[in-house]
DNA sequence: TGTACATCAGTGAACGCGCGTTCACTGATGTAC
DNA sequence: TGTACATCAGTGAACGCGCGTTCACTGATGTAC
């Protein structure tokens, strides 16, 4: 039952080249070396393999942002920002099926995040929510915040998708970065705390 | 020549029903009353129709958002945020004209944010940077905040179109507009201040 | 006032394309006896 | 060990569709003389 990963793999390539609109199925057949129709026997029908390559490209996001190893709060959203624009510049077609497609099986907010379906974000959430119990982040709704975190690295993403950008690949991903912490650090900062910087305030959480 | 306005209005209705991807020319020119090759007649090909409509619908939004006449900047960033979702909510087909089409004569970030060809985001700049002179904002980059701003709003509403959110469109627009006003707030309230909210502060601006 | 002509919006048939999906089939492999 | 059968991955032709675009045309309108 190997053929049906080659196809996921090859439909990857192909929603990569051509990507969402240009993905066809006779093109994932033949490119796998098999005859178009070939695919019938795997999924029954183009939905199915875009949901099939979406779940496949969604692990590979997720092993990603699971390997983020850094202490602080501050330091770990600002890698989970990078490792997310650059899930999307590196490999577009990927990212659309995590998070453009729409689905049957997708996590939706409020529930499907609070129930930790969601892992990433549900991950943010739980790590804000600590952050808050030490007293280093204001008392808001951490699932909201993180919801906002996310939407504001995913809206740069789409806007840049839209061509909205003439930043070089570096340049972009430290806008993302930027944008991103501006939200941590708008949480930490609204604390009471002396008339300073907070930037390097809330280091060690866990 | 008021055939062409004829079908820009129907490839509007047309591009609302059938989204982004159905549109097609043919449907344009039938459902307007004509042949399916009339559009030939008005407009080079698909894409110079496509821009067309973009530029009508922009137009539209640029017209509401001017409209807006808060006093405070609080309130008219609130406003910008429920006017660019409510033109998301009531007509995508427009939105997505506006702001997912990759046209060639889109305004890009920065050069063409910066020398006022984006209107909306330039004079939110604008407000942005008088604050910034008055004191009542942290001095950033004021139109990278503005741009922040608009990514926020967009983020969400990109995550919406993906079909992440199960909110009634009251909730919806209210979680839009918080997360707005988290970004604006969070920048007066970066301000040296004493220990105590801020959400109140520099209302009268302008 | 009348005639010849040019212009040009709109038409309808056709071209060529790629798509998702169906369907009867082939042929290799494994299993039952 | 040999034979009959079932299973099932893979095939290739075909269906029906809608698309963007080309092209020769019609027919009304305006203009020049």
């Amino acid at each position: 039952m190997e053929t049906r990963q080659l196809l996921i793999e090859h439909a990857m390539k192909e929603i990569e080249q051509k990507g969402l609109d240009g993905f066809s199925l006779r093109a994932v057949g033949s490119a796998a070396g098999l005859s178009s129709m070939a695919v019938y026997r795997h999924f029954a029908n183009k939905e199915e393999l875009l949901r099939a390559v979406g779940e496949e490209a969604f692990k590979t996001f997720n092993t990603r942002a699971s390997a983020i190893s850094s202490a602080s709060l501050q330091s770990w959203v600002r890698a989970l920002a990078r490792v997310y624009v650059e899930f999307y510049l590196d490999t577009p077609g990927r990212f659309d099926a995590c998070f453009v497609v729409r689905t049957s099986v997708e996590r939706i907010y409020p529930q499907g995040f609070r129930s930790g379906k969601s892992p990433v974000i549900s991950m943010m959430a739980e790590r804000l929510a600590a952050a808050q119990a030490e007293g280093q982040l204001v008392r808001t709704d951490a699932l909201e915040l993180a919801l906002q975190i996310w939407a504001q690295v995913h809206g740069l993403v789409a806007l840049h998708k839209a061509g909205r950008f003439s930043l070089s690949r570096k340049d972009f991903i430290a806008l993302c970065e930027r944008a991103a912490m501006r939200l941590v650090d708008a949480a930490a900062s609204d604390q009471s705390r002396p008339a300073q910087r907070t930037r390097t305030r809330a280091q060690s959480s866990r």
